[in-house]
DNA sequence: CGTTTGACGGGAAAAATTCCCTGTTTTTAG
DNA sequence: CTAAAAACAGGGAATTTTTCCCGTCAAACG
């Protein structure tokens, strides 16, 4: 029988961290010895009690998920994260992966498989939760960032007009060019994107950074 | 002593549930009776179990989180729920106590007061989080807040999902509605807030908090 | 050279939105 | 309790927008 899996819970929600917690403990094989509700305490606490396994929320307020493990690896390479979010879009997942997780579960997994993650990291191996696995080859390598990549120089300045509130009759007249003209660019920057409606493709650009989010709320 | 406390536990998200669970139930006074995944479903559940308090999030699928507290005070008017979300933004505390909810708690609440609120409940008192408590009267009073105010409970769903991402077929389908009284409430809803593009809506409900701005990043 | 790729937009068909209007419930006010 | 008001749901028709497919033109490329 192995020793203690030390475990570092990473959540900003006090109660599905107290949730997780006593799923994990219940087992008597798991043992969490941390809990940090940002990323920064992430780290700290990461580098205080070196845990055998992170489980750690993607979304988190400051430094965010994705950059708390992207600094938990860059001191430690070998460090095994077990990345977890309420989304189960594959572009999440890709994200938390080629940043170096080692799994990924969605909140909506049945709870024991949180137990069955956290053991398979431990054992070096790697886990993805089922209801993401699938959607994930699709996706591949079609990270969020270079969903962009594709735009011609006119799309993309069409898509910064749009993201900007910017009507399509308006941004014809602003770039000089027919309604018709940007309404067919509008169309094959959703083809090229995967955006289907004009959210997806608005937070697909905030995604990008083309906008800060910060700049959004005034 | 009095009897055990009889809960119902709405979320979507199954290690929520267990979470919660185990949290309430490690009080000896508290017994979950039953579960729900979503709206429809806690309604039934209701129905069947006669809960002293049913603990719900306010986002639930299918016809969301407001519409069951509704449809569960419609039967049964002194029904006592306690609503819970991820966000601690005003409006979603208004909306909830406006609908007739007995206490709101955010996730990001200490564990214990989860307890708390349920026994307060129970006994006929109200339970606000301190922390959205606050703001209630503070923010009430924003200009930006207000934006929102004027849209129905309908409307305010169809925001909701809109802001998420979601085609206005699909919506009309999760609403069990028909995709013209989706669009329909659109225009409505682009009417009474005076914003024009899908950007300008997603900017309100941005500052309105219906949606935090790490969750468009990560 | 051809060939490809991007810029631009027309025409026709399809889809979505808008405006208006009709019912039915629900809620509120007196 | 009754009347008025508001919310809910969606049909019809006109309109706007989008989509798809087509073309021209110019620059870039092998």
């Amino acid at each position: 029988m192995s020793a203690l899996i030390r475990v570092l819970l990473v959540d900003d929600h006090a109660v599905v961290r107290e949730g997780y917690r006593r799923l994990l403990e219940a087992t008597q094989r798991i043992a969490v010895v941390a809990e940090a509700g940002n990323g920064e305490e992430a780290y700290q606490r990461f580098l205080e009690f070196s845990p055998d396994v992170t489980v750690m929320d993607i979304s988190l307020p400051g430094i965010g998920g994705l950059e708390a493990l992207r600094r938990i690896l860059s001191r430690q390479a070998s460090a095994r994260v077990l990345m977890f979010s309420m989304h189960e879009d594959p572009i999440f997942v890709s994200r938390a992966l080629d940043g170096g997780a080692y799994g990924y579960l969605t909140k909506a997994s049945a709870p024991e498989m949180m137990v069955d993650a956290v053991t398979a990291i431990a054992g070096g191996h790697r886990f993805i939760g089922a209801d993401v696995a699938g959607k994930l080859n699709v996706m591949r390598s079609a990270t969020e960032l270079g969903k962009l990549d594709p735009l011609t120089e006119r799309e993309f300045e069409v898509l910064r007009l749009l993201v900007d509130g910017r009507a399509v009759a308006e941004i014809a007249e602003l770039m000089c060019l027919s309604s018709k003209t940007v309404s067919n660019y509008q169309t094959s920057i959703r083809q090229k994107t995967g955006a289907e409606t004009p959210m997806q493709l608005l937070r697909l650009a905030l995604a990008n950074g083309m906008i800060s989010a910060t700049t959004l709320n005034q």
